[in-house]
DNA sequence: ACTAATGTCCTTTTT
DNA sequence: GGACATTAGT
């Protein structure tokens, strides 16, 4: 062993160091929250890398594309060889690196490697066109929406389901419709294979059917002497499967998780994964990683009281050598106003103490919880990032600016001629058929556009359409496909939008987006598959001094951690949330993610609840009602806590919403919503 | 053939 | 306040 090698074992404890070290054979990592976990897999990485192993022959699966960079990163800074570990190593999330499988091996499983991805909103379009075809949209009993049906199919193959027992579990109400589903699912998938298109689950599925054929199975397997995958409790069972699938020639391979905090079983994640691995792997040894280097000790004690109301466990309580420190605070708001303010100005206090915006972070259920915190942050004029929520991609503008690049990738994509063509006056889903039919006549030269028939106000633009597809088929590089589009587009998004300027300045960043991309196809797939998850991804390089307020989902904070964390909203039917609370299990599995929650904070931690809030449905529009405290901080959960209560906030003449100044409205909507709902 | 207006139901988390 | 179907209007 290298002496280097020596040195780097020195910075880990006991625990990590077996971990690190593990030779051959199966390894199983429980790490709890904060215990080191990124930096154990990082430095497996080097040790594996160090002993021999080349970095292009390990694949690192992760939940998110960043995860992975930064692991490997860190593993090339520890064997100082931080280009070829980052560039060649295979890192990403299961479904990004089924992409690049599926691009390589396409011809020998009967697929068109040129085929595009659909991302959920694009999935449940086309299942809704399917849906609408099949004549189940106008039925005298309602048919499951498009977003529903999804959900079902989705949940069906990701957990390896059958469909009675998935509509039985999870949409009762929708056991009726069985059999029209199962024909809807069937024509979904024929049209899918039609347009030459994959869907997320699809990504997995194929992988695992490709693993499935003895032959491939090998070629693939052996791409690989170790696989290392990272928050193993959620995964599904195609993901598993996968795992399993892809160890045939040996069985290095390296699991890491917790099962106290899987939270996303809604995506058909299970913690049976984590839990039958040494059963699927045998000879498995299990490491366990309890020592938290992140929270002070008064913050742990206050996250294990939360997750000690599980009633499923396997990971022990957590202990950190770091003993000092305040103990959390759990703040009650007389209403959310009140809550902005106090988050706003402990943010500043602790700004003010050095801490920096950007090590701070307010964190909530659900993407809306941080409307209100949003607008007081704006007016207050100060800088903040939000996680998580709708994205740039599903913006309107910026999927039909990629439904360009799209129809020239794969001219059998319907749904992206589909947004291309919509955009002209007069042009409906008959005129995209027809349209369609006559790419398709032409061989599927989407430059064929420019002959194809269509209403007379039209015609001229079908043919400069045809002009414009030409030009991107040229191979020009990505960047300039993007900005020829834009020109192409602009006009229609000041015709559409009421501000088009800011839609205007994200066109730009989609073009700067794109100049980092070789090929048109791998910036199509890989845009679909690792969004930029907020603005600050979109804006380049972040300039030294820029700082700014984190705001994110708890799920989006998953493997985060901050100096001072703010969870907002830790009111039942918040969090938990009341649609989430219909089952023991989904109450579980929301504790857990008070638990990631608590977990993210390294020196500061503050939950807060509003006991009044605004109803905020149109027939309550102005009432008001009154919140409990969440669930989960019982007695004992409050005990390791100091409680305090905010101070209400005078509305200001203007800013005050209305019900504050008219006094007793609220009463006659009552009274009023009442009737309103029989 | 397509669009605009109207009515009804649901409102989470993400690759 | 959005999604989605239906109906009336261009």
């Amino acid at each position: 062993m290298p002496d280097q090698d020596l040195r780097w074992l020195d910075e880990l404890n006991p625990a990590q160091r077996e971990a690190v070290t593990h030779g051959e054979g199966p390894l199983l990592i429980i790490a709890g929250a904060g215990t080191g976990k990124t930096r154990t897999l990082a430095y497996r990485v080097a040790h594996l890398i160090s002993r021999g192993v080349p970095p292009d022959r390990i694949l690192l699966l992760t939940f998110t594309r960043r995860a992975a960079e930064e692991m490997l990163s860190r593993a090339g800074a520890v064997v100082g060889k931080l280009g070829p570990v980052r560039e060649r190593a295979w890192g990403g999330t299961f479904h990004s690196v089924a992409n690049r499988l599926l691009r390589t091996y396409a011809g020998a499983v009967g697929l068109s490697p040129e085929f595009t991805v659909l991302d959920q909103a694009d999935a449940e379009n086309l299942i809704g066109l399917v849906r609408h075809d099949l004549g189940l949209a106008s039925r005298d009993k309602r048919f499951p929406r498009r977003a529903t049906c999804l959900g079902i199919y989705s949940r069906v193959v990701n957990g390896s389901e059958e469909l009675p027992d998935v509509l039985a579990r999870y949409f009762p109400w929708v056991a009726p419709w069985e059999e029209e589903l199962r024909t809807l699912f069937r024509r979904y998938v024929e049209r899918k294979q039609k347009l030459n298109v994959l869907d997320f689950d699809d990504l997995l599925l194929y992988w695992r059917e490709m693993l499935a054929v003895p032959d491939l199975a090998r070629r693939l397997s052996g791409l690989f002497d170790h696989i290392l995958v990272d928050e193993y409790q959620d995964t599904n069972r195609v993901q598993a499967a996968i795992l399993r699938g892809m160890r045939t020639g040996n069985s290095n391979v390296t699991a890491v998780g917790d099962d106290a905090q899987s939270i996303y079983s809604f995506r058909a994640a299970t913690v049976r994964n984590i839990l039958d691995f040494p059963r699927d792997f045998p000879g498995t040894r299990i490491v366990t990683l309890e020592e938290n280097y992140r929270s002070t000790m008064p913050i742990l004690a206050t996250a294990n009281a939360l997750i000690a109301q599980a009633h499923e466990r396997y990971t022990k309580n957590l202990w950190s050598r770091r003993p000092g420190g305040a103990k959390p605070l759990l703040v009650t708001c007389p209403d959310e106003g009140s809550q902005d303010a106090y988050v706003v100005e402990r943010v500043l206090a602790l700004y003010e103490e050095g801490i920096p915006l950007r090590r701070q972070a307010v964190l909530f259920r659900a993407a809306h919880h941080s409307a209100s915190l949003e607008v007081e942050l704006a007016r207050r004029g100060i800088p903040f990032h939000k996680y998580g929520g709708l994205r740039f991609l599903e913006t309107a503008h910026v999927k039909d600016a990629l439904a360009f690049l799209r129809v020239v990738e794969n001219p059998r994509d319907e749904l992206a001629w589909f947004r291309v063509l919509g955009l002209f006056d007069g042009v409906g889903p008959a005129t995209v058929s027809r349209a369609l039919a006559h790419v398709a006549e032409g061989g599927y030269d989407p430059r064929a556009i420019a002959t194809s028939p269509g209403p007379p106000a039209a015609r001229e633009e079908l043919a400069r359409l045809g002009r414009l597809l030409s030009e991107l088929g040229e191979g020009l590089p990505v960047a300039a496909q993007v900005e020829r589009v834009r020109r192409f587009y602009e006009p229609y998004v000041e015709r559409l939008y009421d501000y088009p300027q800011a839609r205007i300045r994200d066109l730009e960043s989609l073009e700067q987006i794109a100049s980092g991309y070789r090929s048109r196809r791998s910036f199509l797939a890989e845009l679909q598959l690792d969004p930029p998850s907020s603005t600050s991804d979109l804006a380049g390089p972040p300039h030294k001094d820029d700082d700014w307020l984190v705001l994110s989902t708890i799920h989006s904070a998953k493997g985060c951690e901050w100096d001072a964390v703010y969870v907002i909203h830790a009111a039942d039917g918040f969090l938990p949330s009341d649609l989430a609370a219909g089952s023991p299990e989904e109450l579980e599995e929301e504790l857990r993610l008070t638990y990631v929650a608590l977990t993210r904070a390294k020196d500061h931690l503050v939950v807060t609840w509003p006991v009044r809030y605004h109803y905020r449905r149109r027939e309550l529009a102005g009432a008001h009602g009154y919140a409990q405290p969440s669930r989960f901080f019982t007695e004992e959960v409050r005990g390791t806590m100091d409680r305090v209560v905010a101070e209400g906030v005078r509305p200001s003449a203007e800013g005050a919403p209305r019900e504050e100044r008219t006094g007793y409205v609220d009463l006659a909507t009552r009274i009023r919503a009442r009737w309103d709902r029989a």
